[in-house]
DNA sequence: TGCTTGACAGAAG
DNA sequence: CCTTCTGCCAAGC
């Protein structure tokens, strides 16, 4: 294994983008996970915001359950409100203060499945 | 080429 | 509880 790049090549951007729609499409019904695990698992644990920026770029080229994919807190992403929606909708429970109850519901993703 | 922004994380006020 | 700051790093302007 080799260090972090300190710039992402158009190959480590395109496994990058790779492995977070593969763990992203692993996330079962009813649970969640966060930017930070995804970008772990990914190799590079520092670029949690990648991974939503990605997602955001690669909506409409899947149908990644991407708002199964929450901040550690639980927080759903802001400006989109439709995530806590879809997340109630399988059963997701949220706590009193908006948040996912992560003790419950969170799912720890893994490369070798 | 350099500053700003952001589907984040975590702490602080 | 909510807002703001810093650290992180790629993309946008």
């Amino acid at each position: 294994m080799q260090d972090y790049p300190n710039q992402m090549t158009p190959e480590q951007s395109r496994a990058f983008r790779d492995a977070v729609q593969n763990i992203v499409g692993q996330i079962p019904c009813g649970r969640v996970t966060t930017y930070g695990h995804i970008a772990a698992l990914a190799g590079w644990p520092s670029h949690s915001r990648m991974v939503g920026r990605t997602l955001r770029y690669t909506l409409g080229a899947s149908e990644l359950p991407c708002h199964r994919v929450v901040n550690k807190e639980g927080r759903t992403a802001p400006g989109w409100s439709r995530q806590r929606i879809l997340l109630e909708e399988e059963g997701v429970l949220f706590k009193a203060n908006g948040h996912v109850d992560m003790a419950k519901h969170l799912w720890e993703p893994s490369i070798e499945l």
